[in-house]
DNA sequence: AAGATTGTCAACCGCATCCGT
DNA sequence: TACGGATGCGGTTGACAATCT
């Protein structure tokens, strides 16, 4: 195609040209991107089909804000590579270096380069409070477990004994299946996937604590620890 | 309530690199 | 080996949303 001739489009994508870019990726695969306006009629370049399949489109993608273990590896890699957007965001599945780049900026860029004692304390802190919390967070659901199994302990007696484990639930040393529907609201899965997202929630609180300390205390001291659905 | 400031993120641009001819 | 097109990368911009004053 003869760029010159061609008026391309620019700007936001509309869902009518993601529908099209997507069925082409469906039927040519990835790459060959200067073939997409010509097979598709879409009025994009080939550097704005990529880019827009790399970074927003893949089926692969992790939506979602990034976690402070993805956080955790950003540093670590930043640290060692420096501004190697792409070379990161390999250890870092589902996320673009686009979005790597992008938090990075945000979070941890600052004007000329380096961090005051000030910000660096507090990025301490704010770690500090993380592995508080996880350890907190542990004990938790060591203390929750422990109570899982008196429950299933009396259960065991009421039921007169007739229940066994299974091969399974001997080997994970784990409550036997057959009282999940009496011991968990729903599936053990539920309650760990809630346990999470729960995390994640909580960090970002820590963020916002550390960015608007007089106007988020009293939301978090409101708040309490997450605790499994029964 | 409204304007100013700051944060977020999708998208663009220029340059570098790769690869086929 | 040189050349040109395709692709990849990192820096930057701009629009919009959220928050502050």
């Amino acid at each position: 195609m003869e760029e010159h001739l061609v008026s391309w489009r620019k700007g936001p994508w509309t869902a009518e040209e993601d529908q099209l870019l997507i069925e082409h990726v469906k039927l040519h695969g990835e790459g060959r991107w200067n073939s997409v306006a010509k097979l598709t009629g879409l009025k994009r370049n080939a550097k704005s089909c990529r880019l827009r399949w790399v970074n927003y489109l893949r089926p692969d993608l992790k939506r979602g804000r990034i976690t402070p273990h993805e956080e955790r590896i950003i540093l670590e890699l930043h640290a060692r590579w420096g501004n190697r957007w792409s070379t990161i965001a390999r250890s870092l599945p589902g996320r673009t270096d686009n979005e790597i780049k992008n938090y990075w900026r945000t979070h941890f860029k600052k004007k000329g380069g380096i961090m005051s004692s000030e910000e660096s304390a507090k990025l301490k802190t704010r770690l500090l409070k993380r592995q508080k919390f996880q350890q907190e967070q542990q004990k938790q659901l060591f203390l929750q477990k422990n109570e899982d199994m008196k429950r299933v302990l009396l259960l065991l007696e009421e039921s007169d004994n007739k229940v066994t484990w299974s091969q399974q639930d001997m080997v994970n040393n784990e409550i036997p299946s057959v009282f999940y529907p009496l011991v968990f609201n729903n599936s053990q899965h539920v309650v760990e996937t809630t346990m999470n997202e729960d995390f994640t929630l909580w960090d970002g609180l820590w963020n916002l604590e550390d960015l608007y300390p007089a106007t988020t205390k009293g939301c978090v001291q409101n708040l309490t620890m997450p605790t499994p659905i029964f």
